[in-house]
Order: C-alpha cells, then sequence, then structure tokens
DNA sequence: CGGGAATAGTTGACACATCATCCAGGTTGC
DNA sequence: GCAACCTGGATGATGTGTCAACTATTCCCG
C-alpha cells in the first residue's frame, strides 16, 4: 500500500532470472521434501505428520495436556482443523479429551498411552530421515544460512500487514485488524522439546 | 543401508541444537509461506495455487495443450491428483480435455480462454507476493545461498534409495525399483517459462 | 444484576490429496 | 492373430484442510 510513485501498483515486478531459479528450485525441493517425510512417517509408522505435531506438543507440557487454542496457535492451524484432527486422533485412541474445570467452555486435550508409545515410536527414524535428507546435506554454514532465509521470511509473515492476515486465522469473523507497527512476535513462546527432540 | 557400525540402525541420531533450530525455523516458514500464498492466491483472483501450477504448465507450451501424465510428471503430482483436479477445473471452464488422436488410451488438457485470462489475470500479483514476503527481504548472497541449498536436498530426494519412492508415484502397483546408482537426473526437462514469468 | 460482546470449541459443507481399483487401448511374444 | 502384459487415464472411498455458521460460556460495562 502507501506508494510513493502510484504506477508501482501497476507495473509487474516479475523475478529476475537468478530469482526464478532460486524460487522454482526452492518450491519444488519443500514440496518434495514434504511428500517425502509424510510418506516416510506413514510407512514407518502408524502416525502421520499431523498426527507427530500435534504429539509433539502434548509431549513438550509436563502434564501432557494441552488447551485447544493453545494447540491452534502453537501449531498456527485453524481452532477448526485442531478440532476435526483431534477427533479423529480420539478415535484412534492418540489422545483423549477432557473439560476444562476453570473455563466452562474449554477442553483439555491429553495424552494417552497409545499416543505416546505412538510418537516415541515414530520420532527417532523421523529424525533419522531428517538428517539423511537436509542436514547429511548441508555444511554448518549452509544450515546456518538456512536458518537465518528462514527466520527472515518467517518475521516478514507476522509482521505488518501481512500479520493481520494471519491474524483473521483466529477470530471468529474479520475482525478490522488495525495494522500497528507494534506487532508483539514476543508472544510466541519458544518452547523446548522434553522428550522427543524435534 | 551398507553400515560400517551395525549399531548405527538403533542409535537414534536426534537432531544437534543448531540444526534444530534451523529446522524448526525452516518447517514453521514454509508451512506459513505456503498458507500466505494460496491464501492470497484464493482473495486476489479466481484460481488456487493448484490451479495455478497447472495453468503454467498449460501456458508454458506453445499449443497451449498438455497431455495429462505429462502434467502429472512436469508437477510431480499423482496421475489421480491430476485427474481430480482437471476435472474441477474442467467444470469451471479452465481448461478442456481433448482426446489424443495419436494414442487412444491419452487425452490433452487444453487451456481455454477463461484460463488463459484467469491466470494473466493472477500472474502479476502472486509474483507481487513472491516478491514482498521473499526477495524483498533477502540479500543477493541469500537467495545464491536458498538455490543452492534447496538444491542440493531436491537433488538428495532424486537420487539412490529415495528416488525408488518417488518413482512409485507413477507406476500401478509397486514395481521393485532398483536402486541402481546409475539415476538419470537428466531426465527432468528444464521447462523455461514464457507468458508467465514465475 | 442484566445484556451485549468476546471467547472456546464444534459442526457441516465443500475442496482437495491419496490409495486402490478398474478399464480401454496399445504392445509384445509366440 | 491372440493371449499376456503394459500404459494412460478415470473413478470411488476415505482422510484431511478450510470456511462459514453455530452453541455455550465468560467477560465487561452500565
Amino acid at each position: 500500500m502507501c506508494q510513493l510513485f502510484p504506477y508501482a501498483e501497476f507495473v509487474t515486478r516479475w523475478l529476475e532470472p537468478e530469482q526464478q531459479r532460486a524460487w522454482r528450485a526452492y518450491v519444488r525441493m519443500q514440496s518434495e521434501l514434504n511428500a517425502h517425510l509424510s510418506r516416510q512417517m506413514s510407512a514407518e509408522s502408524e502416525i502421520s505428520m499431523a498426527d507427530f505435531a500435534v504429539l509433539v506438543q502434548l509431549t513438550d507440557t509436563p502434564e501432557e495436556r494441552v488447551r485447544v487454542l493453545e494447540l491452534a496457535r502453537s501449531l498456527n492451524w485453524e481452532k477448526s482443523r485442531i478440532s476435526h484432527h483431534v477427533g479423529r486422533m480420539e478415535k484412534r485412541g492418540l489422545v483423549r479429551r477432557e473439560s476444562c474445570g476453570s473455563d466452562g467452555r474449554g477442553s483439555f486435550v491429553v495424552l494417552t498411552d497409545r499416543g505416546r508409545s505412538a510418537i516415541e515410536a515414530a520420532a527417532p527414524s523421523h529424525a533419522e530421515t531428517v538428517h539423511k535428507l537436509v542436514f547429511d546435506l548441508l555444511s554448518d554454514t549452509e544450515v546456518q544460512a538456512l536458518r537465518e532465509i528462514s527466520e527472515k521470511i518467517f518475521t516478514g509473515l507476522t509482521t505488518g500487514e501481512c500479520a493481520a492476515v494471519v491474524a483473521r486465522r483466529y477470530a471468529d469473523d474479520a475482525v478490522e485488524v488495525v495494522p500497528e507497527e507494534s506487532g508483539c512476535p514476543e508472544a510466541r513462546a519458544n518452547r523446548d522439546g522434553v522428550d522427543v527432540e524435534i
């Protein structure tokens, strides 16, 4: 928005050749890597990547129980996605819901024994796969570069005008989020893995 | 496989702290970036990222028609995914199927006028978004690093034992793919964009 | 206290991806 | 020339993600 040069909105900025090569390489890599990780996870365990992500959040917590909205926020999923997914996981016995005493609306998602053994079974080979597909191929410098690039892009996504779009995902209806510059990135608690080191 | 030290398969290689930070940053960035790009595409045009990918392949071709399996290969999609997706796109008038004279089994996917105008309408703002979310934030060095890292990982995915898993996706049933070292990465034709520069 | 607004979560409809299966049209070998 | 096989593609069932309502509770403010 707020363009100094009004035509700027109408002149298309195509990608430079070097950018285009980088972009195509990234897009392709990322889609294949995702596919591979999902496939490996499904093949070598009874859970999917999505299940894994949920279970990691649960094992990250001492009490092994997390509020639904807390899950949604830390995974950056829509709350309805969580709800559906937890429903399916519950059917398979990986988690269980418990009502929240202090807040009648809320509910907890609780790790079951089956859930714990499922993630403990899945995590090692997943970690090994990440090593084989990523870190075995990259130098320390490249690992650092990957992190810096990822952080820059991610920060851009959660700042300024982009943040408004992200915020929509947790609201029930389109709350007019004023793009206030004083975004609060510190709200993202940095939780460290306890049991499962991924 | 072929481990020098037999225990290596059973000792879990967890991620080093530095690797873990990089990995979490990457995973998060990539998922948010995908979400953002899809969201922007749906919001500012009548097509999705998947539609866009298909249409790009069609506009990349002089005759604006591509065989279904060719589409599947260049997008790295399953053939049934293409089939379903083309069916939906056909319903919306973005593409049309045509039978292939030379091979009675085959069929072409053909770009319609509606499809062409849809992608022409979507591409500029998509390119602008990619600029804003990615390239405006990265230095030339970082862009180059992103490409090199992506290429390394992607190459790893299409080589050796991983290639077998990929190959499965195009076969009707699990053809026993011998992990021959003489993989043929040159089979991936490098098609350049003509009309749509993404 | 009472009523509107915000919050936590669920639900249903739909779009999409995957898998297994099927089928029609080619290809090969004899 | 025909039987076995292979290939290109379609189809249906199922699991998953998104969006738009909807319900139930809590918060806030008079």
